[in-house]
DNA sequence: TCTTTTCCTGACCGTATGGTCAATCAAAAG
DNA sequence: CTTTTGATTGACCATACGGTCAGGAAAAGA
């Protein structure tokens, strides 16, 4: 029972303080945007001396870069839910839920994605035009492959990629104006299924998947 | 033929360097977001000195605020395009043509709104609380008679209204992720036309309007 | 216990930024 | 021509920011 209360061990330490401040500088990125954060902010929401910061993170750029890292992982796990589906209702069914939980569950790393692309991607653009071309491609093969097989209406792939990014995103990027909308109050659980429900309806339909 | 040069009347001076100001600022606004951007290098865009950026707005806080101020004007000029339509067919059409026009003739003022609502919107929240609120609510109203008289499937209107904001939206604010999977060249015109042709073929079957 | 290594942090520094202002210029008004 | 009004701008200021560093605390190793 003590484990949560005991002093840490001291391998422990770097990597636990490591995680806090990303966690910090996530919320505080997403927020005001790189140029906006600041480190003393991202300091006092870690609850650490800003001096700190700087013992684990060389830079401002450099824990800005760890965090959108980060972001780009979770958007790789999402990633292989397309895969190894029997056809596009199974197959985007999954991606749309993977993407929606996301959105849900990591509305900061998204803005921070997101603001990092509008800005012109300064610190990822290799990792666009390398892991996410790639991806990119095997899956527009993917899709085109499911249009030959007749399981899905000829649909522009990349355009229907594109259609499920911006879409899921939007929940996480434009929440905020989406819980204005809803009366100021985020959306409840049974909004959240609703809106999944929504989308998967609306694009499978609109590719003529079922 | 000598008006662009003739020096301009005294009362042209103000709306004409306004104008300047204000384009040079939502270039750097969208580039560099509001705490990225500085008074500098918007008066260097613009080819003026820094203080006489001061001279025409008193605080970067107010000329940003003119800038987003703007873009929800030109946002208003495209809302109005599906009404008066006899159905989601044409409305929708005509609303996608519109944002998708939008997305490729003002991306830097995409940015800046996007960046805005991303932020919570310190600026424009009372326009989320006021003119956006009543044009959704309006155009949900719509969307549900046409649903009423069968002229589209029984879709839910807010959701399908976050899918059209996203998706026309994302041309925009993504632009450069797209450009960087597009070869890292801009679309031409025949692949915006592609675009926008993928996007409405694929809304108006997803909410079985064709 | 003594030494080494890692961790911590208050105080400090140079720079860049938003903003101000007084002096000047130039067009219009009288 | 004289005066008035608006436009212009280099120089300046206070502040806030990213980043540094020396000195100390604390854990680990010997």
């Amino acid at each position: 029972m003590s484990d949560a209360l005991r002093p840490v061990r001291r391998n422990e330490i770097r990597q636990q303080n490591e995680a806090l401040i990303l966690q910090a500088a996530e919320k505080v990125f997403a927020e005001a945007g790189f140029g906006g954060a600041t480190m003393q902010l991202i300091a006092d929401v870690a609850r650490l001396p800003k001096a700190n910061l700087h013992y684990y993170f060389s830079s401002k750029e450099e824990l800005y870069r760890k965090v959108v890292q980060n972001i780009f992982e979770i958007w790789l796990q999402a990633a292989g839910s397309m895969d190894h589906a029997p056809g596009p209702v199974e197959g985007i069914g999954a991606y749309i839920d993977a993407k929606m939980e996301i959105s849900r569950r990591h509305p900061d790393g998204s803005k921070v994605w997101a603001s990092e692309v509008m800005h012109g991607a300064p610190v990822i653009q290799d990792y666009l035009e390398t892991t996410l071309r790639d991806w990119t491609t095997g899956r527009v093969a993917l899709i085109q492959r499911w249009i030959d097989e007749g399981k899905m209406a000829p649909v522009n792939p990349e355009h229907l990629l594109y259609m499920l990014w911006a879409t899921t995103q939007h929940y996480a990027d434009f929440g905020h104006q989406i819980e204005t909308l809803n009366g100021g109050k985020p959306l409840t659980d049974a909004q959240w299924k609703a809106a999944k429900d929504s989308v998967k309806g609306m694009i499978l339909r609109g590719i003529g998947a079922v």
